[in-house]
Formats: structure tokens, C-alpha cells, sequence
DNA sequence: TGTACATCAGTGAACGCGCGTTCACTGATGTAC
DNA sequence: TGTACATCAGTGAACGCGCGTTCACTGATGTAC
């Protein structure tokens, strides 16, 4: 507890976003309402106004906060690579799951809660921020390979946000059912691993 | 028009699918509202209860068309392809975006309405159906794969699936903002050709 | 061909509900003297 | 240390709205004779 609590919450606008967090991830982003976010925090519907615009605009702040703790796991999955461009792309591709993974109600509030990225220039630029590591990763590792067969690295910085995302959405969600008998970590890093040997940056014969 | 129109509808089943598939497709699965397809076929919201038990009866009855849809679409990609395993695969690949492109409301419906797949047998069924056709040219495409380096079926399959509807969520909509400069289509077949020679299925300087 | 009747797809009024949002207000907090 | 006062985060009542769903009904359709 930062600050007291009483009649004035004293943090009410974090509150609120946690509160939204954890309705969107039980319930999906159709099952949030301000309202019952307000009653999560324990404060009347009326309250958000001191600190949002309204409904949307308090989604925006959770992508917003959410797109913040990607960019620094991002980057710090990033360095952990280096100075080798291969573990620092395969690190990051990791990362982006375990974001996912832990971090539902986030994940769900930035890429499907229809808000749009372009919102604000700061919400924008934080997520752009984020993104940009996988494309930064891409361009390094993509020096690795031969010019004249080199696909642009937006490309392939592309095909593995569109593989992680995949199977974020189809494999690491309850609602599938029992649709895929493998664990979506697994799925991915054996997927990142296929695509990165069809790119010949690692050698067919190994294993790992 | 198959029937005549005037106090009884005539084809009010279908009029309402449809309605719910452009609402769908318009404002996300978020939007579509039980008494605005009622009002978009042209009919009272009650009406809509002599063909549905509700408004989630109402998009699975969407889901289950699409599927239907899908099924076929990529069964008759899967012959297309034959006897070739290789073609097979990739044809159905294709498909699968093509579908998601040609009939969004569908595709949103059956993937990112929440309904779960198996709400009722018969729509499990149908599903089912639809998915596993890329599972057989997958399972037919890994018998070309020398056995001690050959991957499960079901999951390269999966990878090509998260990948397809990865690409289809972050880059076939229109939301995301000018995010990715290359065309969908594009992005998928590269990505899907990097992956089969990740594989080995396709020699690593064929250009195609 | 015409009449009587069963069927059933649609009406329209009504319901209770929770929503997002507004407004004048109140009472806790922090500061100046 | 104590009092007066400005600030402002929260209240709670109210609003209009569209929603999903129900119900008794009505009128078009198709069939039997």
C-alpha cells in the first residue's frame, strides 16, 4: 500500500486498471464494463471520471501500461541474446509468449480489445517501442544471410509476430478445448526453430 | 429469392445469419447486437425466437455455416493439390486465407466470437471437419521426411495454422494501421515456403 | 372452385436490467497564517 | 499548535438508452373437403 486508504482511495487509478485487467482477462474484452470495474476497486461508476475519460479510455491506459512491461521484457530478452544476433531473436520470440502467458489481461487489452495502437502518439510510441525489438532482432540476424536470398527483415520479423500471436490465440487460451496435445512454448520454439533452419541460419542437422 | 416475401418472411433464417455476418464483419463480434440483426432482416427482435433459442444460438448458427464453408473450401484445395502431398499442403495454406479474406463475418465468428467449438456436436463435428483436412495433407506431406527427424503431424500443422491465423489477425484487418508493408497473401506463402524448407521438403535454393 | 380450418411465422407491447455518463454535492486532505 | 480555507477525490441520485427475452395476439399460408 503506497498510500492510505479512506474515504479517498489514494491510488484508485491503478486500482482501476488492475481491476480492468482482471475482468478482461476472466471474462474477455467484451465482458468489461466501467462499471463493474469501478464496483471491483470498490467506488461508484461515477469515480472513474477523476482519472479517465471513460471506457475506452481506461482500456487504453491498460494497453498502454501493458505495451510498457512488454517493451522492457522485450529488450531485456533482447540483451540477454547479444552479443549474438540468433539467441537475441530467438529470446525475444520467447519472451513475447511468456508475455502472453503471463500477462492475459494485457495481452487481451493491446491486441484484441479493437482499441486502436494509433489512439494516442503515446500509446503509439510505447507500442511501437515494443515492437520494434523483434524487428530490430530480424535486422541484425538477417545480416547472417546470404544478400541475394535475404527476405527484408520486416518480413520475417512479421512471420514470427504473426506465428507467436498465432499461437497465442489459438493454443495458450482455455477455450480451444483440448485442440493441440502440445504446450504452446513448445510450439513455438519448435516453429521459430523450423522457420530459422528454413532461412539456413541454423544448420539442418542440428538438433537443439 | 427462393420464397416470396411479404407478412411471413420466408427466409428469415438465413436473412438473420447474414445480417449477423455483416454486422459481425462490420464492428467486430463486440457489435453485433441480437435486435440489429432483427432490424437489419427487416423483422421485431421477437421474431428472431421462432429460428433461435438467442443471440449466441444465433452466431453459432454463423459459426457452423462458416465452418461448413471452410470445409469445403479447404477439402476442395486439398484435391486441387493432389496427387502432389506438397502442393496439397500449400494449396491448403492458401485457402485458409483466402477464406478468412473472402468471408471475415465467418471467420470472426468462428474463431474470435467466443463460442465455444464445441457447443454442440454437431458444430464440433463440422469444425473438425474443416481443421483436419490440413492435418491429413500435414500427415501425408511428413511421410517425405526421413522418420528420425520428422516432426508430429498434428504439430506442424499447428504451426501452420497459428501462423495463417496469426497472419490473418495481425495483417488482413484493416485495424492494426499501416503496420506491415507487404500483402498478406504475400507474408503467408513466403512464411509457409521459409517453413516446408525449415523442413527439408523443399530444396533450399528453389527460388518458388 | 370455394369454403372452413389448422398451422405457424411474425407482431408489438411490455418487462427488468445494467450500462455509460452527468451533476450538484460532500467530506477528507493539505496548506497558510 | 490551532484555526480558516482551498482543493479535489469521491458520493449517490438521476437520466435516457438499447439490450435480451416473454407473451398473448394476429394474419398469411396451405390443406381438406
Amino acid at each position: 500500500m503506497p498510500k492510505k486508504r479512506g474515504y479517498h482511495h489514494g491510488n484508485l487509478r491503478e486500482a482501476l486498471i488492475e481491476a480492468a485487467l482482471k475482468l478482461i482477462e476472466e471474462k474477455g474484452p467484451t465482458g468489461f464494463t466501467l462499471s463493474e470495474a469501478a464496483k471491483h476497486a470498490g467506488v461508484t461508476p461515477a469515480a472513474v471520471y477523476r482519472h479517465f475519460e471513460g471506457r475506452e479510455d481506461l482500456i487504453a491506459a491498460a494497453a498502454h501500461q501493458g505495451f510498457g512491461m512488454f517493451a522492457e521484457l522485450m529488450e531485456y530478452a533482447y540483451e540477454k541474446g547479444q552479443p549474438s544476433a540468433l539467441a537475441s531473436f530467438e529470446s525475444a520470440g520467447r519472451a513475447y509468449l511468456a508475455f502472453a502467458r503471463r500477462h492475459p489481461g494485457h495481452y487481451i487489452a493491446m491486441f484484441e480489445s479493437g482499441i486502436s495502437i494509433n489512439r494516442t502518439p503515446e500509446l503509439a510510441a510505447v507500442a511501437n517501442r515494443a515492437l520494434s525489438v523483434l524487428e530490430r532482432a530480424a535486422e541484425e540476424l538477417s545480416q547472417h544471410i546470404p544478400a541475394d536470398k535475404r527476405p527484408p527483415a520486416t518480413m520475417f520479423s512479421a512471420h514470427i509476430r504473426a506465428l507467436s500471436h498465432g499461437v497465442v490465440e489459438l493454443f495458450a487460451r482455455g477455450n480451444s478445448g483440448a485442440n493441440c496435445p502440445f504446450p504452446p512454448e513448445d510450439l513455438l520454439e519448435t516453429g521459430i526453430g523450423v522457420y530459422l533452419r528454413g532461412l539456413g541460419l541454423i544448420p539442418a542437422d542440428d538438433d537443439s
